[in-house]
RNA sequence: UCCGCAGUAGCUCAGCCGGUUAGAGCAUCUGACUGUUAAUCAGAGGGUCGCUGGUUCAAGUCCGGCCUGCGGAGCCA
């Protein structure tokens, strides 16, 4: 029994049937019929449509019933009638009624409306039941991720935002001064940090917002989004990939089983989902070239006089969004690619001891378009070559003194990931736009609201 | 940053080859209706045609510049 307060909501109302009860909540759509008005309620956890009936209710209550307009805040009293022509089938039937404001000229109407319009009133939009399903999928998600973490032996450990360099030295980065000691930046990853705390604690996760200052402007990116990840003493790229199948496979079966509801009124093909089930595909970047030159997936480039040709897919270049979508279209659940050449990776990542050319990475990507969402590696823990690779980029080596204290003090192979929650979301839910799937999107051309 | 598209009522849009008083649906307001689900019916109000300069007897319409946004690429989660 709860200590603070509590009362009915709607999703409960099939258990009520029979009983008065008083719903809290907003008006979202209103029609009448004569001695008769029709209120849709909700409440956040769902709407059900109450009718206000002339005769059974005083004057005053039908009047004030008669006058509600839509976003109008509502308390709702009434029996719960069970009702073949309600959506749910569950209706109110009204006995009493209490205003606590009137709504005026409420903006998003139940009419179309176009993306512009929504951004700027994405404060309200939030309110319509599609918005709503996506952020209750969106708790969801982020729920499974920190019972799966938690469940398996994993320690949350926040990573700092303000960081006083580049993590990986190549993003853009969002910069801010920090009083006395010049420019700090915002992460772009908790990784490196992640790092420190997986050789204290075994198993570890982060799981924050990262900023990304880079002017992309797709349906797949966001310049602030949140990101988990984990990091492991002791494991190796094969132990990597495999904990991240887990990992994707347990989120995607979690929604399943706790938001069925918000799955249809996204309209998503459950059958999708239910396939996504271990084991996913494998296959290496060198294999994935392969397919791409079998199957004539060509690159194209600029010309220096602005035309276009086609080429072989080179090895050792770096996929783009036509590359991965080609390779996902013959696949109904994720693909794993490991094993990239490591001139196209970070500097952190170990290099294959059978094969120097490439870095022990791997990324996941998920079918229906979604794209990548999860990217790893196993880490250099050889203090000489991480070294080498951090004057080989030009990083600052004074920066990274503490982090080459990590393979200066019993280092050992570990590896991690980073799972964007935003596209996780964003596949799971169908949602068409990444922007859709964070309460408040912020974007190049975007920060209001 | 590059390529492409758009901006007309609160919203979504139409507006022809430049032409006389600027159009529709929805929303809003008034009225009718005991079963509506984007109700229906009758009526009313609502416009700096993104901004700016130009061409023309005449510009929402043609041309230039700017602003704002959208779609995509690159980068990546």
């Amino acid at each position: 029994m709860s200590r603070y307060k509590s009362y009915h909501t709607i999703e409960n109302l099939p258990n009520l049937i029979g009983q008065e009860v008083t719903l809290n909540g907003w008006v979202y759509d209103t029609t009448s019929k004569g001695k008769l008005q029709f209120i849709k309620l909700r409440d956040g956890s769902g709407i059900v449509q109450c009718v206000a009936f002339k005769q059974n209710i005083s004057e005053e209550t039908f009047e004030t019933a008669r006058s509600l307009t839509q976003e109008s805040s509502v308390s709702i009293t009434g029996t719960v009638k069970a009702d073949e022509r309600a959506e749910n089938g569950v209706e109110i039937d009204v006995t009493g009624l209490k205003l606590w404001q009137l709504a005026k000229d409420y903006p998003i109407t139940p009419k179309e409306h176009g993306i512009e319009f929504l951004m700027e009133h994405r404060h309200l939009w939030l309110r319509s039941s599609r918005q709503r399903a996506i952020m209750r999928i969106r708790a969801a998600v982020a729920k499974a991720i920190r019972d799966f973490f938690d469940g398996n032996g994993f320690r949350l450990q926040d990573s700092p935002i303000l960081t006083p360099n580049a993590c990986e030295g190549t993003s853009t980065l969002f910069s801010t001064e920090y009083f006395d000691l010049g420019n700090a930046y915002l992460s772009q990853s908790g990784q490196l940090y992640a790092e420190a705390t997986a050789m204290a604690l075994g198993r570890v996760y982060t799981f924050g917002p990262t900023f990304r200052a880079e002017k992309s402007k797709t349906r797949r990116h966001l310049t602030e989004f949140w990101m988990v990840e984990p990091e492991m003493a002791f494991f190796d790229l094969n132990d990597d990939m495999d904990l991240a199948e887990d990992m994707v496979e347990y989120i995607v079966q979690y929604a399943l089983k706790t938001c069925q509801p918000e799955l249809k009124i996204m309209g998503r093909d459950v059958s999708k989902l239910e396939a996504v089930r271990r084991p996913f595909h494998r296959m290496s970047y060198t294999e994935a070239v392969e397919w791409l030159n079998k199957n004539n997936v060509k690159l194209n480039k600029k010309n220096q006089d602005g035309t276009e040709s086609q080429y072989d897919f080179p090895w050792g270049e770096d996929f783009g969004a036509p590359q991965e979508e080609a390779i996902m279209s013959q696949f109904d659940k994720p693909c794993i690619i490991h094993r990239y050449p490591s001139e196209v990776k970070a500097f952190y990542m170990k290099r294959d001891p059978e094969n120097p050319k490439v870095a022990l990475a791997m990324d996941m990507l998920a079918p229906e378009g979604a794209g990548e969402i999860i990217g790893g590696s196993q880490r250099e823990d050889n203090y000489d070559l991480l070294l080498e690779r951090i004057r080989h980029e030009n990083l600052s080596e004074e920066a990274f003194q503490w982090y080459l204290d990590l393979r200066k003090y019993g280092s050992v192979p570990h590896s991690g990931f980073g799972l964007g929650l935003e596209r996780t979301v964003k596949w799971i839910s169908g949602a068409e736009h990444i922007r859709e799937v964070i309460p408040f999107p912020r974007m190049i051309y975007r920060i209001v609201p």
